[in-house]
DNA sequence: TTGAAAGCGATACCAC
DNA sequence: GTGGTATCGCTTTCAA
């Protein structure tokens, strides 16, 4: 490993000038400048981090904490992280939490003791304390809670507009599924089409679900058809499981959108190539991603911030699982 | 910041026996150890990993490089990988390279600037030099080459597999997609497939696309039936590229399978939510990332491996998109 | 069994 | 402008 010291004698200099150059302060003189560059370019000097941060008390690294990178929607916000992360030269250090709370507990503490500089985290734990011992920014990310700086999608606005969409259209026996209580932005979207559907004259009927898996996916959607089989409207907790639902309900030889309409939420990528193509309400999680990362980024270096709440509008996708849908695909 | 100097001033001892039991090694009496031990809880004290990095020159983070994240076959890959990590104790170090040299270059360096202990990536280009000033263990995951080792699932079968079913099946005018000519597994199952088809009595053609994207998926699936309205039988380069054919398909009011077939390829967990259900070849993601995160860790810790290059085994899932497949479906 | 001290690789203060 | 050196928090000889 060749170090700083190498360069500098490489160079003819002291390591102090060394450091100077690299980090572009202090005075140098032009030519030492110049020897240098060169003694680090011959030597393909790069300077080790670790003792950069040891020194400093901060690394160029970020914790990210993801629920499960496995749910399809949260590649796309650690996308839109990573991006505008690398941007400005920060890496991430990743964690899946499975919203678990000891899991969380030991991401953030490895992030501490790995300096890194801040933290964005999709939890829902927020005031349970575990984030207290941080000393450094964190912002939430698809979640929000008074006490931090948040980036997320207007869920209660999402659950209205798709109870919104359902109402209109027609839907009279609506089936609205809850997804697990623990998880908040699904209660927020579930208030909101609870508000709407509460208000207007429909039928309607909560089914509680507690995961949002794939597998069990699945199990929800014959559920769903065996305990309502003559719902015309479902209100799907995220697009997995309104997939999985249309999926069922072909499978049982209903008709879509005619005989039950559809809405799920979230807009991953692969509802525009399910079948019928998913009405559904769209978070932009790319750029939840990116406005959260960037949100950190300021708070790391102390800029001014305007807004320590960023909320990202939703919007109604209408697709084909919905009657009167624009049936020409957009992605 | 709670540091070793408090815990050993804390316990009455130095730094020295707080270290040693902290590593448990060394010599450390029965009782001091004690008084250590309730120092630290006392104080809640965790070791700054920075320290000790720099001067073990070694980190318990492994450097994790995958092509992109968003594309639904990573995040199984990511999660199998993270953790096998963390149950022995390491973390991971994120990066999306986009198939892009410079990339890979750019968090290659990022990793052992951090002293990351090991890496694990999916690259195509382990042998373009990329990798040489890597000091440390180094696993390729979902490719291979012969100067590293390497976890991959057998695409050559795999592409073979896809073709025997359509060829078994009856399919007469196969269309056999070629993913991006850049992608080592791509090429292996385009390979796989071709052989057979050669060796088979039935017409087919081949397209060539250049990305695997949602949105480029579309194109391609119109482009397929624009050129080869009579297909009867396609292989697709993966299961994104089969659902969009899928889609296609249906909205021209082709039936599936009567008219045409397709398999895809990986089986995403979003495949057997297609509809119908995709028949398709599955490589075992989360385990090629468990397998990985176990080879690179024996590696890590200079334990002897039997085998460097680990091939895990492809099937044919045999859903609704093929005649004569199982109408259940299992996940 | 324990402690003192050197050192890991960089930064930044203080002299000169 | 440039160099010497203390320092970051920890591990590991080497002595005692």
């Amino acid at each position: 490993m060749v170090t700083i010291k190498d360069v500098a004698k490489e160079a003819g200099v002291s390591v102090a000038t060394v450091s100077r150059v690299l980090n572009d302060n202090g005075y140098v003189g032009a030519d030492t400048r110049e020897k240098v560059m060169e003694a680090i370019s011959k030597l393909n000097y790069s300077p080790n981090e670790v003792a950069r941060s040891l020194y400093k008390r901060e690394s160029r690294l970020i914790g990210l904490l993801l629920p499960d990178i496995t749910n399809p929607f949260f590649p796309q916000l650690a996308r839109g992280v990573e991006d505008e992360a690398a941007r400005e030269g920060f890496r991430l250090l990743l964690g899946n939490s499975d919203e678990k709370a000891k899991k969380e507990q030991e991401y953030i503490q490895t992030f501490l003791q790995n300096n890194v500089v801040g933290v964005i985290s999709a939890t829902n734990r927020a005031d349970d304390g575990i984030y207290e011992p941080l000393s450094i920014p964190l912002v939430l990310m698809d979640r929000t809670s008074g006490a931090y700086p948040s980036v997320y999608a207007d869920g209660r606005e999402g659950g209205r507009l798709a109870a919104k969409a359902l109402v209109e259209r027609g839907a009279k026996k609506i089936t609205l599924i809850k997804g697990p209580a623990h998880v908040k932005p699904a209660m927020e979207r579930f208030q909101g089409a609870l508000e709407v559907l509460g208000a207007a004259e429909v039928d309607f009927s909560v089914l509680s679900t507690d995961s949002y898996t794939f597998d069990a996916a699945k199990g929800w959607a014959e559920e769903l058809f065996r305990v309502h089989p003559d719902t015309d409207g479902v209100i799907a907790s995220n697009d997995i499981v309104g997939i999985a639902i249309l999926h069922e309900a072909l499978r049982l030889g209903k008709r879509i959108p005619a005989d039950v309409q559809v809405v799920g939420y979230d807009d991953i990528p692969q509802s525009s190539l399910a079948y019928p193509p998913l009405s559904t309400i769209r978070q932009p999680a790319y750029d939840m991603g990116r406005e959260a990362a960037k949100l950190l980024i300021r708070l790391i270096k102390k800029q001014s911030i305007t807004e320590t709440a960023v909320e990202l509008p939703v919007a109604f996708i209408d697709r084909q699982t919905t009657r009167g849908g624009t049936h020409d695909e957009e992605s």
